[in-house]
DNA sequence: GACATAATCTCACTATAAGAGATTTTAAAA
DNA sequence: TTTTAAAATCTCTTATAGTGAGATTATGTC
């Protein structure tokens, strides 16, 4: 891996956890960054004082406190969480529905607030854990307005799971379908992420830019045309409200 | 400040955001760290790219999506969580109460876990909200096992609290308190973080020393001396238990 | 007590970080 | 639109710290 400064040296230590290898040993840490053992020690030690490291059992390490405490602090901080909280109030008082505002950062998309009126809400994504890039409202809502530099590696990496929803088979294809959710202002998607569920989502854009969404879901049994479309506008109107609160002067 | 290395000096940026304080501009950054613009300015740079910073309106900072990440990372891979849960759920069943793991660290508490049965459940230190060091339960049940080296500073540092409270007037009246409190292996409070209820805390322990504490929180109008003397009893045999499965060989 | 592994220390060498001051970019005001 | 001010970045010299090989210490296991 290329040269780095030193406090991206420290700092890709904790990019290497994730949900399907949330703990390490040194060792593993060693070999993954290419670090010497003192060095790895050296951070290890001031990850683990500054509690963003924790040991357990077996000689690894976790994320530590530290962590929960800044997730509260974000909580507590975000802007967009808090413009949001009224909109999402209203929007599930509407409608039986789960309505989230998913951030979109690097090149992951992560729940950050939620509120659900369905009867039996069960979130595969709480807040924190990343949702999946090539399938769903959420993400085809970013995608159609992300700038194309940005947007042609991700298309390509993703290209099996956008096909396999049927959203085209060539960037051509792809191309006019993500113009079309431009220009709707909207997505929709028909069980791509939850079986049986219909996703409406809308960009929160800062300068044009997509840092965020807004989504609806609904359950399917319960939807026609014309409940789609009222919500969709529902869904576009309130994004463009919650970026014009926090993105755009005298907001 | 005395001289630090450059990750101890990156990482000290993220200790400055708190409750009190949750947005910071670069100016303010620089005074309060005592860092050159060009040098805080590269520190934010590598913070932003990383996810732990995110730039938020008036050209501040907040603490950003990377950390809503991690502490999901954090929810799924705490041994101490997943120990917990069963014990939780089953003392909720058995009494209306409320039962949070708290997590001791550097010199903070935090709950990192909880459940609760009580009719009206509201909590004032949800997840990752420090608690109050200088009263309550589940401070005394940490402090009572802390070794006199960490012990000393804390009891200075609170001691107005800790004499509101009526724990002691001295230091040696305290400390006879805690001696108590170590023998007993559970600590009880009466309406001291939440007027009207009762507090009982016993402390989990890795190798003696106290990394967290179980405490379940009654409504006070309810408890007799009998009820509180046997869910103490529960309460520090579920600790014990706990400790065992995580801290002890061949747990 | 012996042995193996984990973790820390030492120090010579190498590389990078810091920061003063300059420059560029961005934002605001006129 | 222009001017001005502030925010942000860049340059480069100097100073400082970081790295890592190898040694040593600490810890754990048999």
């Amino acid at each position: 891996m290329e040269k780095r400064n030193s406090q991206d040296r420290v700092l890709a230590v904790l990019e290497l956890f994730s949900e399907t290898r949330p703990l390490w040993t040194p060792d593993e840490l060693m070999r993954e960054l290419g670090y010497t053992r003192p060095t790895l020690y050296r951070y290890l030690k001031s990850l683990r004082e500054s509690g963003l490291l924790m040991s357990v059992r077996g000689g690894r390490f976790a994320l530590g406190p530290k962590v929960v405490e800044m997730d509260y602090l974000n909580r507590r901080a975000d802007p967009l969480v808090a413009a949001a909280a009224p909109h999402l109030e209203r929007l599930t008082a509407a409608h039986p529905c789960t309505a989230l505002i998913v951030r979109w950062y690097g090149d992951k998309m992560l729940c950050v607030a939620s509120q659900s009126s369905a009867p039996h809400p069960v979130s595969s994504y709480p807040r924190g854990r990343p949702m999946p890039m090539g399938r769903g409202a959420i993400a085809r809502s970013i995608m159609a307005f992300l700038p194309k530099r940005s947007l042609v590696p991700l298309l390509e990496r993703y290209a099996d799971d956008l096909r396999s929803v049927g959203l085209g088979a060539t960037a051509e294809e792809i191309a006019v379908v993500l113009k079309r959710i431009r220009r709707a202002g909207v997505a929709v998607a028909f069980g791509e992420v939850t079986p049986g569920a219909i996703g409406i989502a809308a960009p929160i854009l800062d300068a044009n830019y997509p840092v965020a969404s807004l989504c609806l879901t609904i359950a399917g049994q319960h939807a026609n045309g014309g409940l789609i479309d009222r919500i969709s506008g529902e869904v576009r109107q309130t994004a463009n409200l919650i970026s014009a609160e926090i993105f755009e002067e005298n907001g």
